[in-house]
DNA sequence: AAATGTTCCGTTATACTATAACAAACCAAA
DNA sequence: TTTGGTTTGTTATAGTATAACGGAACATTT
């Protein structure tokens, strides 16, 4: 559960976190021969910026700021290729989306949503995935994709709260 | 994952279904000092007639009809206090409405939702959710609440297939 | 370089989902 | 029967997401 763990800690350096998740797109994107442009970059680049979950409309002022076009339909057309893409997920409980912090790999991954600062952390649930399907299957229902998303406190606001 | 196994099966009593479900919601409401007013009760009853998760918007016309007021705050009301009270679940990927088939008993339950055919039914979940919920104690988070949803395809529906 | 087909973007409109706010009706208990 | 709390009616609006269509940009072939 590796990947959880840096976003809990409160004072890494995140310029670097988003560097390195833009340049991991590049090179994901080129290999596939999918096209990274201006706009699903910056999109990328504006949810990776926050470690909160980011609404689609929380998106559209920064797109105008930038020269672009900003009317809903842009945003969503640049999230729905990061999601096929697998950069970037969305959490249905909040309606809003994340950079996803290992792409590429297959991902099986929940997220850990804080009730009291609003982060979402991405955590590998690979073996609870793999029990749901296994009960699922029991029942004779074949399982295409999951979505496990856990709301609670964060080590920070329970440290915080004490 | 027992209760998982009857709304699979196509061709049950499902008026038997909808019953016990009510009998069950009267007394239970009764239990705890909770109304379960007339128009909560048809809220209840109309999604129990669906096994698929019925959106709220489609509600409002079955309220019309009962001559009931059929604006969104109506139904958005009965939905939260049958919430509430355990006695219908909201699915997020779906945003809409289901009801559950064990209300009272502590319900750890994942919806296994067919992309074919729209059913969703409440499996067991009560492993995988031990299972991440310790996953996430390991990262610091403390779990309150959890929301497992699965997609994909049905045993009646890939019988169909083939 | 021109033609062609495909993908992406701009734009307008609209659908769908959910809540705020306040007044009136209802109910239960003193 | 007054009082206080809960539920409902009503209007308005906030928030989330997509349809549809034309034009621009791009890649590929000729």
């Amino acid at each position: 559960m590796a990947s959880g763990t840096i976003a809990f800690e409160s004072h890494h350096d995140h310029n670097q976190c988003i560097e390195q998740a833009m340049d991991e797109a590049r090179s994901l994107c080129k290999a596939r021969n999918q096209r990274l442009t201006p706009i699903r970059e910056l999109v990328l680049k504006l949810v990776w910026q926050s470690h909160k979950p980011l609404g689609a409309y929380e998106i559209l002022p920064a797109l105008a700021e930038a020269g672009f076009n900003s009317a809903p339909p842009t945003v969503y057309r640049a999230l729905d290729f990061l999601q096929e893409q697998g950069l970037v997920h969305r959490i249905a409980l909040l309606n809003a989306f994340i950079g996803c912090p290992h792409p590429g790999k297959s991902h099986h991954g929940c997220f850990l949503i804080c009730r009291h600062c609003n982060t979402a952390v991405e955590a590998d649930s690979r073996d609870a995935e793999a029990l749901i399907s296994q009960q699922a299957s029991k029942l004779g229902f074949t399982t295409e994709q999951q979505s496990i998303e856990v709301l609670g406190c964060c080590p920070n606001c329970r440290e915080h709260s004490e």
